[in-house]
RNA sequence: GGGCCGCUAGCUCAGCUGGCAGAGCAGCAGACUCUUAAUCUGCGGGUCGCAGGUUCGAUGCCUGCGCGGCUCACCA
């Protein structure tokens, strides 16, 4: 992938005069776009003037002009001389401010129809709908001597337009000839349907609105590498329309989600994303750092402490829909960075919750695809509510797992681990384990990879809830459950612990598993205890990966495909 | 982190056992007034991911590194 940044021309394909003036004003704009490059652009490939001259000082000499203007490709260099004669004639594409659009490509296509259909187009007349205005990005030409049909690609689809030498002149239409794909033009007209048979329009006038540079991927194939398609979602985003599709319906599915909470008294909050202690999850965060506080700062690793406190408050239905950042591994299912939304809702528990999760993600469903019922992978997903409801013991002894409801005691726990082989799945020395901590473990071993419909599994070890109610009768369970789709958890929820006391004792043995290295257990947050002491009234709360919703809405394989920008290492060599 | 695979023209891809680097699209020049992967004629275009090594000779073989993908592990 070898590209050019600077503007450089040929100096043999100008006027001496223009030649100057050109070299000059680009030297002068150069060193901004270094700045530019270097914070989030593309680094250039090899060691170079470029990376060794120093940033924001002296413009490059001509040598290193000149160096600059062996790496630019044969396309580019042509693309860049066209632009300089366009500048030259005054013709600027980059000095246009503003084009008025009537249409875009999709509803002209729909309102053309719809004329035909009215019967109202006189016998032996072909439908027109005149003074149109549509702007876009030329994907395509098919020139000829007199005419020439280019494909305009915009926001919602693609528009064929038909250009005639004699609505423009063969100067104008010779311009047009210039053009590239991957150019933007604004063209004036009126609608009609070609021989053929493709709604087109019939251009009266063309301009063009932004010189493309570089030259786009291929017509046909489109753009396939993944690697650039991550790194380079914008050329993705021209090339391949399934992914606009992709990200207008993620889209789609957040502002549903919002409308339901919000029809339902939702209030929607922001809590920090700088955090003097990352706690509520178990996970490693990320570290940052404050120069005007002098102080070590983490990233957030969830919301939920901080939406308890607008509980405490008495806000009653509060949400955090955003980023939540967790330094691990990186795989089809996780982003470092991802999007998370935390719900509270006073005075429910977390039977309340279940039916506010069936309810929002089969509506988010019925809005981004129409149907309750989507295919993943080649797999029907019903979210249709209800959802199946299992406990965690019940799930474990159904998928050929022991049945923990003959298990007492830790001792009895960690004999039946060595026994069925479930030392790999433990994250801390067997010695360290109990009870809850195995059932854990045997649940991800034999049941959790077998729940593919929507199914909430309910009644977690207390061990592994430091933020949950146990379950009235029986102080080693916990009233939460985690729903899961297609093997994968995409929510988890809780009837909420509020009774500060016992919350600061299950802190306290957090801090205990950490000394055994879990570097993963819950932080202490002291004033977070102290909110629940203010009182905080019962109440059910639940998380909900949005990601991993959008993935099974869309069909995305990986969660990249659902993430405009993913994490990636930086493009050198 | 382990294993496997990939990295060749702007893009999509060939490239045999180590012997002058290829095609299609795109680009350039020309023809063509209803094309739609338009067509026809001609012409340019390469740091074969990077660095070493072996060899008379390396895109190819060896070593290391980089980036990506898949997968296992870790991890919600």
């Amino acid at each position: 992938m070898k590209r050019g940044h600077k503007a450089v021309i040929e100096a043999g394909t100008l006027l001496p005069v223009l030649c100057d003036t050109l070299f000059t004003r680009w030297s002068s704009m150069s060193t901004e776009w270094d700045d530019g490059i270097r914070q989030g652009g593309k680094a250039p490939k090899k060691g170079s003037a470029q990376e060794a001259a120093p940033v924001g000082v002296n413009p490059p000499s001509a040598e290193a002009e000149m160096d600059e203007a062996q790496r630019f490709s044969e396309q580019q260099r042509v693309r860049r001389e066209k632009l300089a004669r366009l500048q030259a004639e005054g013709r600027d594409p980059f000095a246009v401010v503003r084009f008025d659009q009537t249409h875009h490509s999709a509803e002209l296509k729909a309102a053309f129809e719809a004329l035909e259909k009215s019967g109202t187009v006189p016998e032996g007349q072909g439908a027109r709908i005149e003074g149109v205005s549509v702007a876009g990005r030329i994907m395509s030409f098919r020139d000829g001597g007199k005419a020439s049909f280019v494909d305009l690609q915009d926001r919602d689809g693609r528009i064929q337009l038909y250009i005639n030498i004699d609505d423009l002149g063969a100067e104008e239409y010779a311009h047009i000839k210039t053009f590239d794909r991957g150019d933007i033009v604004g063209v004036t007209g009126f609608v009609f349907r070609t021989r053929r048979g493709e709604i087109s329009v019939h251009v009266k006038t063309i301009q063009l609105l932004t010189k493309g540079l570089e030259p786009l991927p291929e017509k046909y194939h489109g753009l396939q590498d993944t690697e650039v398609r991550y790194r380079r979602r914008y050329l993705d985003l021209v090339m391949n329309p399934e992914v606009m599709e992709t990200f207008k319906r993620r889209t789609k599915i957040v502002s549903a989600i919002r409308d339901y909470l919000d029809s339902r008294e939702f209030i929607e909050v922001e809590t920090p994303i700088l955090a003097n202690i990352a706690s509520g999850a178990a996970a490693r965060p990320f570290i940052t750092k404050s120069n005007a506080l002098n102080l070590q700062l983490y990233l957030r690793i969830a919301t939920e402490l901080y939406l308890k406190r607008c509980i405490v408050g008495g806000m009653e239905r509060v949400y955090d829909m955003g980023k939540n950042f967790r330094n691990e591994g990186i795989d089809i299912r996780h982003n470092p960075e991802f999007t998370m939304i935390e719900l509270y809702q006073a005075y429910t528990d977390y039977k309340g919750m279940m039916e506010l999760c069936e309810g929002l993600v089969s509506h988010a469903a019925v809005k981004a695809t129409g149907a309750t019922k989507v295919n993943y992978q080649g797999t029907e997903l019903e979210f249709a509510a209800p959802w199946r409801r299992v406990t965690m013991i019940d799930a474990v002894k159904e998928y050929g797992g022991p049945d923990f409801k003959l298990i007492s005691t830790d001792e009895e726990a960690r004999a039946l681990a060595t026994e069925r082989g479930l030392e790999g799945e433990l994250k801390k020395k067997l010695k360290d384990c109990t009870k809850g901590d195995i059932l854990n473990a045997a649940f991800e071993k034999f049941a959790e990879k077998n729940l593919i419909q929507p199914t909430f599994v309910m009644d977690y070890p207390t061990d592994i809830s430091p933020l949950t109610k146990q379950k009235p009768g029986d102080p080693t369970m916990t009233e939460r459950f985690e729903a899961f789709i297609y093997g994968r958890e995409v929510a988890n929820a809780y009837s909420e612990l509020n009774d500060p006391i016992v919350q600061l004792d299950r802190f306290r043995q957090q801090a205990r598993e950490k000394e055994l290295g879990d570097d993963e257990a819950y932080a202490l947050d002291e004033d977070f205890v102290s909110s629940l002491e203010v009182g905080m009234p019962p109440t059910g709360g639940m998380g909900i990966g949005i990601d991993r919703i959008v993935m099974f809405l869309v069909d995305a394989y990986s969660i990249r495909d659902v993430i405009l920008f993913p994490t990636m290492k930086p493009d050198l060599g």
